[in-house]
DNA sequence: CAAAGAGCTGAGCGATTACTCACAATAGTG
DNA sequence: CACTATTGTGAGTAATCGCTCAGCTCTTTG
């Protein structure tokens, strides 16, 4: 397998770069419905309509694809909250955030699903995914400082514990439907999260 | 591939379950060492100093070697918790709740993490591992029903939620070392959860 | 000890798959 | 139109890997 993660060849002309869009949408769904291992490249190409050939000019490998799809979600997670930082609203900023990752979820599951428990995580986009996990991390931290209602022993502890919990917990339910619905988790994940917030009882 | 995960031959001498047990440790470096799709199973056999036919005799297909680890894993989770049900010790049951999963993680995080991230969830292992989580939230469930300080709306939400939570924090931690330190992890995930099962203040 | 059963061996088969390369087609340019 | 640069093609290659099977060795049994 050959390596790096970066395309082999930038698009000068306008077909080019439609070619590069369909080789991913097309990764998409066959990795949605294959997996990862079982998502060949030949079946990539097929279901773009276009050679194989054509989509190793612009993917050095198989893992450069899907890469590219993990990067792509990471970066649309990574807009602004709106915030409330009056006393009494911290229920309200919580919930926003417990919001901000459902609608995140909510575009295909499945194949963030696959992304995230099958895709072979190199150093290099293990890198890039912590690169981008420290700043949400860092918003997060940002929005709870300037929140008077929180009191908690350590801002980055606690910025890094709520926004793992809130993640993995509505990628659990959104990935495996499950009996609980959508409401209850997120009224019962915005209540541990804003009551671990305020602080001892 | 073979389909089903249940051994092809039972054992009938000591050195037939021998044999099994290698086979199930060398798996077990080999799986930690190169991942799933990369730690062959003629790697486990040369590892394990047996033939790969011998292999054969035991496991009907790869799947089922790494099906037998991570049942064992969620066996080995399934011990009684200790708990004392007297009011004002919540936090003291939730303190042996995380600690039993911190416990839990320490053998081989690594090879946790392979097998929670890479294993090839087949429908039957998929569904042997729902079982045996369901009888672990429903031993959860049934702690918090015992406790007088908890005040939730939901208990078999609240349980799934918790048990949930606790277990990824903790493989999280324990897999992928950062700087948060696994004793402040502990008492901000305690402090977390007691909070939440508390209610409203 | 002999026969039968249990356990072990490992070369190699069949299937799959990521990826290449020599060539063809199309678009841009003057 | 002629020339070049860019983009597209797809049969084929090399490598890998899960798994089989014919035949061996070891253990048990009577």
């Amino acid at each position: 397998m050959t390596s790096g993660l970066s395309p082999r060849r930038e698009p000068r002309q306008v077909r080019a770069e439609l070619t590069r869009e369909r080789i991913l949408t097309a990764a998409a769904h066959v990795f949605t419905e294959h997996g990862y291992a079982a998502g060949t490249t030949n079946r990539i190409a097929e279901r773009a309509r276009i050679s194989i050939g054509s989509l190793y000019q612009y993917y050095p490998n198989k893992d450069a694809i899907l890469a590219q799809l993990l990067i792509r979600h990471i970066d649309r997670g990574a807009g602004p909250v709106n915030a409330d930082f009056s006393p009494g609203s911290l229920r309200a900023l919580v919930r926003a955030l417990v919001r901000d990752a459902i609608t995140n979820h909510d575009d295909d599951p499945q194949l963030l699903r696959i992304m995230i428990e099958q895709a072979p995580l190199s150093t290099e986009l293990l890198e890039t995914i912590t690169r981008h996990e420290r700043t949400r991390v860092a918003q997060v931290r940002d929005l709870l400082a300037q929140h008077p209602d929180v009191a908690v022993r350590d801002l980055d502890t606690a910025a890094e514990l709520i926004t793992f919990t809130v993640e993995m917990n509505t990628h659990k339910l959104l990935a495996y439907p499950r009996a609980v619905s959508v409401e209850a988790l997120e009224s019962e994940l915005v209540d541990m999260v804003t009551r671990y917030l305020r602080g001892a009882q």
